[in-house]
DNA sequence: ATTGAGATTGAGATTCAGTCTCAATCGAGG
DNA sequence: CCTCGATTGAGACTGAATCTCAATCTCAAT
């Protein structure tokens, strides 16, 4: 946490940018939720702490965040974006429980092999990608077939 | 296309439901874009060919030839959905070309393999997934080192 | 302390994709 | 030709995200 508002600090300096109450405030709230979080749950939060900055504060300074390598924007097809650490938290993929709406993290040498290989056939220079895998946990698959709730 | 055109009025007799002009205009026009295409531009096309249907009907057509198997919703990081033919076109992934907007597919077994490992290993259902890599073919590299556009 | 340039903010308007509502219309079967 | 459910389209609406712009803040130079 110090470590990356040292980081946010910085980067803003070097864009003649300041490190304002507000921005930080968005930032503690992000290494509160530990997971993936919605700009939304975070102005949520933010307004409970009588911290809150307005949504279009949010949305910029998740953008800086982003920019400032501290935070990364992810898609897990819910339409709208979430953002997670990026700091000390390397690349990885993610599976989408469809029952429980939790995500599983993971990352896999061999797919990375096999991205690399590909590109390479197709002369593509690849510089991000990303790989989802949408379905159902254990206790998701149990609670299907009673039809119940998670 | 005399297929597909079964398939789907099959599908809606199934549900009672009609095979009406607005529809077929719809799936025909799906057609005649071979690649991947947007709600909007289906819109624009049906009303240059003074065929045209509402926006309404043009996304409930389109909900119901996915649900028929015709018709592939996918994401290629737009923030909006694109639809491509699913008749005929298995499964596959997507490269996408950040500087000219062209996408590639491709499918490979050993991401396959990879999945299925990895599914198996944390008891995950997967019920479908999506993989993704954005970046630059050989021609988009070279435009970009002369900052020329594609 | 005062000032001014530029950064910052927030309220609210705007955009954009997509969905919903509902009255008018259509069409197949009796 | 009637009826009833399916269908359509205009336009209202939603939710996420962005934009606008006047008011405010901050820092550095006086």
């Amino acid at each position: 946490m110090a470590h990356a508002v040292q980081v946010f600090a910085e980067y803003l300096n070097s864009k003649d940018l300041r490190l304002t109450k507000e921005r930080k405030a968005v930032l503690e709230e992000v290494f509160l939720h530990s997971g993936h979080l919605e700009a939304e749950e975070l102005a949520q939060d933010l307004r409970k702490k009588r911290k809150s900055a307005s949504r279009a504060t949010i949305y910029r300074t998740l953008d800086l965040l982003v920019e400032s390598g501290i935070v990364r924007k992810v898609d897990l097809g819910h339409g709208h974006s979430h953002y997670e650490l990026e700091l000390d938290h390397p690349h990885h993929e993610h599976m989408i429980r469809l029952k429980c709406g939790k995500v599983l993290e993971f990352s896999d040498k061999a797919i990375e092999k096999d991205l690399n290989r590909l590109c390479k056939r197709s002369g593509f220079e690849p510089s991000s990608h990303r790989f989802q895998i949408f379905g159902y946990c254990d206790r998701c698959k149990k609670a299907e077939k009673q039809g119940d709730q998670v």
